[in-house]
DNA sequence: GGCTTTCAGTGACTGTGGTCACTATTACAA
DNA sequence: TTGTAATAGTGACCACAGTCACTGAAAGCC
């Protein structure tokens, strides 16, 4: 991993700063589905992911709900506060699909705020986005309903994934959404019927 | 207004940094209901109450929705961020009651992020705090029945305005919500048959 | 006092989405 | 190929909360 790689990924960090992240940090791969940060657990370690992404979720006895993703270059800034202050998660990470990340520890970014400033910029950036990210979530689960909340999901996933077509299963969709499967399937079937959406052998396409 | 009673209210904020917001910085009175940031307006200050407190709404075309109390010494930091980047805001900011805040101009903000880095751990705990705000809200509007929700909202709103009982009216209630008069009236009659809540002559009072 | 406006209370009705119970389909391994 | 598990599809049912259309009660004002 070289430092055009990651400065790719991370425009605003100044290399000096890069170097020593790529000198104390490790590069990992993260299966699909791997928990990476559980609710309650401190948060000891800041992932980013250089490729694929994670999905950050609400986590509740029995539902669980879908906050946003981070993608490539991002970072979960949310589990960063709460690192700073020793505190505990309030959500579940997990990698959404095959991922690779840097990892960097939560005592090495609280050396590089002091001797790199700039760092503080990146963050308030990011902090805003999650705030922004969390506001549109608020808004779908409140003012939509569950058909436009599915095809807002969708639209999004095929953004996150990068591709033109999604595989999954009706359970997944609903887990995310905080919802049950027959649901699921009923408003599928509804927003194929009013041509939003086409599915094949269960490959889901938006038309 | 002397240096210790700002002091008082924003004890992590070093001397020097206060004397300096103090000689930069007005102190207004804010009326109960004022409008102090609306959905979509340009952020260019940031208002820290030192009595009352301030509601953050989010902001839809026909509904709203509470989504935190900003309290004394604390800071709107969520439009802060918005404010570095020169962006609008997406919240709607409103006096709970008659309100008393200092009124920083952001772009001194921005100075002094540079010259006294520890308002950087200020506003990431603030942040932090924000955050789990949100996460709360969202976890009440999911998982809570309107009843319990209505309660939590009472709970909540009897810790903030330091009272032991509440005069409010079921529309406001349903507006911060974003449900309906009727529905509220069922509810709180709901709670005070569960002796939740008492409810004499139009004040409430928690049990 | 009466008059008007605002607020609260209530019953009837409805749509959404969650649950249950079951069947049909698909995928996959022995 | 057949058996088994996982996934999808469907109809019946129901609770919650939103809406409508009122009536009743308080508050404020001339």
């Amino acid at each position: 991993m070289n430092l055009n790689t990651v400065k790719e990924h991370l425009p605003y960090l100044e290399d000096d700063l890069i170097k020593e992240i790529l000198k104390t940090s490790d590069k990992v791969n993260i299966p699909k589905n791997t928990v990476i940060l559980k609710k309650g657990e401190y948060v000891k370690v800041l992932p980013i992911p250089l490729s694929g992404y994670i999905k950050v979720l609400h986590q509740q006895e029995i539902k669980d709900l879908l906050l946003y993703y981070i993608q490539e270059g991002e970072s979960c800034i949310m589990s960063f506060s709460a690192g700073l202050e020793n505190g505990k998660s309030k959500v579940m990470a997990i990698a959404g699909e095959d991922t690779t990340a840097i990892i960097i520890s939560i005592e090495n970014v609280k050396l590089w705020l002091k001797k790199y400033p700039s760092i503080n910029t990146l963050f308030y950036k990011l902090y805003n986005q999650r705030y922004q990210e969390l506001l549109t979530t608020i808004n779908d689960i409140v003012f939509l309903k569950l058909d436009e909340r599915v095809y807002e999901y969708l639209r999004n996933k095929l953004n996150v994934s990068k591709t033109n077509s999604l595989k999954l299963k009706h359970r997944e969709i609903a887990e995310d959404l905080g919802s049950s499967r027959e649901v699921i399937t009923r408003v599928l079937k509804k927003l194929e019927i009013e041509n939003k959406i086409d599915v094949k052998s269960g490959i889901i396409k938006i038309l």
